[in-house]
DNA sequence: AAAAACCCTGAAGTTACTCTAGGGTCAACA
DNA sequence: TGTTGACCCTAGAGTAACTTCAGGGTTTTT
């Protein structure tokens, strides 16, 4: 099949398709007289997996450590647990900041009920008032 | 003051200062004759707005309109409140995704808890039986 | 006077793609 | 047989919000 085939059925772009090719995610295809890419059964399978991962917002870094393991199919799975716990503590890290923040902006909005002006805005002043702190340093990649 | 010692006041690098410059965020300063930054009050008040506002995860967007309303002191402040409550409503999405994950992913981390091998590790069949998802097309700039 | 600590610019690197420009190929229709 | 439209190709630039680097000047400390 040939790349626009490929990606309707891993619901991705062709684009997305080259550049996992170029990242080295999905390995090079044959190519047609044309210079075509012609894919078969396994780039399916290698780009949904690749994918799926995704869905769940795994880096390229996790997801390039799983198809390694993926590659050696004999060995002991205690290294995909390993890769899959670690993605799921930056999950709840997230979460947990980010809910930190709702309560914090929660209660900024809570001083402008009423619609003053700019320069009395309570919303404003506390942002003013807030003590800067040094920026938080991520142990994940999620945003 | 040098630029230095603004950003240990901001607790930020000064090189994230000379990026909010370039970009537009923070006005230019004065240049001494040896063409060092030579910063005042204003610019303490407001490179600590902009940092308070990055510490609760607002894009440069966000902050480019509150800083454009915060320049028009006498107006309603409406507009202010607007621009909070869609970053709200923008964490709380982002924080529904991310449950949305981590209980796809606890589901999965359940179908491998003996040490089996790779080839029959319950996570790893999980991740290839998933449907392929069109991406999630984002309306937060939250990742 | 020399070394350490600070400042300057401009450009490239980061993530995971997306988009553009400027082409080549192929199937179908007139 | 010609041409239209849908598909394919590469290389390079753009996105957010910085960080890092190369290569150089200034100020402060020893």
């Amino acid at each position: 099949m040939k790349i626009g085939e490929l990606a309707q059925i891993a619901k991705c772009t062709v684009e997305t398709v080259r550049y996992y090719e170029k990242v080295g995610l999905l390995p090079a295809p044959a190519r047609t007289a044309a210079n075509f890419r012609h894919y078969g059964p396994d780039h399916i399978e290698r780009l949904r997996f690749i994918r799926n991962c995704r869905a769940l917002d795994m880096s390229q870094e996790e997801i390039r450590s799983l198809l390694e393991l993926v590659d050696r199919p004999a060995e002991k799975c205690g290294s995909i647990n390993a890769v899959f716990d670690k993605h799921i503590t930056h999950v709840e890290e997230r979460m947990r900041e980010l809910l930190n923040l709702k309560q914090q902006m929660t209660a900024l909005r809570e001083r402008c009920q009423a619609e003053q002006t700019i320069g009395d805005c309570g919303i404003l002043q506390g942002l003013a008032a807030m003590e800067n702190e040094p920026p938080h340093e991520r142990h994940t990649h999620l945003g």
